[in-house]
DNA sequence: AATCGATTCAAACGAGCGTTTGAATCCGTC
DNA sequence: GACGGATTCAAACGCTCGTTTGAATCGATT
């Protein structure tokens, strides 16, 4: 008899390791549908198992559940690490390289994006994997974009001040991963393949903070004044 | 007998209506455990009602989780309508109170944060629900964001840049309502009361945008430059 | 070739789900 | 007070889910 009908998704699943093939195929599912949706027949069928081998391998579902998302983050990691700077580069140029990898890490479709969305679910709704998530992968990233913004102004800001900036940063990256669907029915049809790819959104961010910091030009010089105090043209 | 065991939830659940129950009770259940995870029994009991009334009112569940939708996104815009400025009100004061309100509205204590939570499912895992959603409910606010950032910058920007400024600031806040566990994780845990309510964010990101467009002072003025300049230290 | 633990399998179990049913109850109307 | 439609109810139906079971199969070792 064949050994299994597999060849079910895409080529990397046979992979030898069946416990490996039904990760994969679990985080897919769950990224896909959530966890409560997805089904661990469904599941193994794709991962051209049998329903039992959860159980065998996992003990239950929920334990698969969080080894997927372990296993999403750990890929990821792997796939997307973090850029190297040769000393003296500019601050500038480091928050451009950071903000530009993090939008190909959540955007870029050079890997599938089913990790990302698997590991999205967690932030949004964090369950036992997201301390995790957080302690391992997230911040370490955070550290890295504070200490590029402390160069940039020249350690002048205080350590809250500087976190707010670098939410700032993240929430704008973050609104087009999360909230992309939306983002497309807001914005004229043609308008996003020219301005609202990874590369132009990287570019946008960069320069609005950059601006907001001071390091770059304003987008504007208006004649309309702030709440209270004036500006100072030129 | 008895007329049913209520008082299960809040006060506003003895609402003479048992559909207008059942709605309320689908909505807070919705948003807490999402789509699949609610069952029509919970929602039932926490709305005093019988099982079959869901079907007798609504159909099914799909159609009363559209409809529970609709009707936290309807009270919503009863309970916070847009502000409205008398003319001459500065630019950068309408942005102020733009971000201040959407943030109220997202965050704010003085409502339920249920019904931002359910609409909020909605935006990141699009159902039937959310074309309706953005028409009616994210279009119209974003036009007027557009609408008060075009006047800050003078006109002096392309569309295509106001909508890109537009969801630059909307994802500022936006990381705060959705991600905002992780927020918590990321700052000290005492500077989440001082330095991120929603007025301080608020204030925050007006700063932020205000400085990125040139109509207030920047963060820094850093002796660093751009991409291409050299930085001078201290 | 026999052995034995590891793995795979088809089949079934029990629980919980959304939904249906048909009778009971309520309530305005005549 | 009898009628009749609207509503409520307890009970059950059919289905799918996660999980379990016990036998079949595999593969290295003796």
């Amino acid at each position: 008899m064949p050994s299994q009908t597999r060849s079910r998704t895409s080529a990397a699943d046979d992979s030898r390791d069946p416990r490996e093939r039904i990760l994969l195929a679990a985080g897919r599912e769950f990224a896909e549908r959530g966890y409560e949706a997805a089904t661990v027949r469904d599941i193994c069928t794709a991962a051209g198992a049998n329903v039992a081998a959860v159980n065998y391998y996992f003990g239950d579902k929920q334990r698969l559940y969080i080894e997927s998302v372990k296993h999403a983050h750990e890929a990821r990691l792997r796939q997307v690490p973090q850029p190297e700077w040769a000393p003296g580069t500019p601050a500038a140029q480091k928050l451009r390289d950071f903000v530009g990898s993090m939008l190909d890490r959540m955007l870029g479709g050079d890997q599938p994006p089913w990790q990302v969305r698997l590991m999205m679910r967690e932030l949004l709704q964090p369950t036992e994997a997201c301390r995790e998530l957080v302690e391992d992968y997230i911040r370490p990233h955070f550290g890295i974009l504070l200490g590029v913004l402390d160069e940039l102004t020249g350690s002048a800001l205080p350590g809250s001040e500087v976190r707010r900036l670098g939410l700032s940063i993240i929430g704008q990256c973050f609104l087009y991963r999360a909230a992309g669907d939306v983002v497309a029915m807001l914005v004229p049809a043609g308008e996003i393949d020219a301005y609202h790819t990874p590369q132009a959104i990287a570019d946008h961010v960069t320069r609005f903070t950059l601006a907001a910091i001071g390091a770059a030009e304003p987008f504007a010089r208006p004649g309309l004044g702030t709440v209270s105090a004036l500006e100072s043209p030129r």
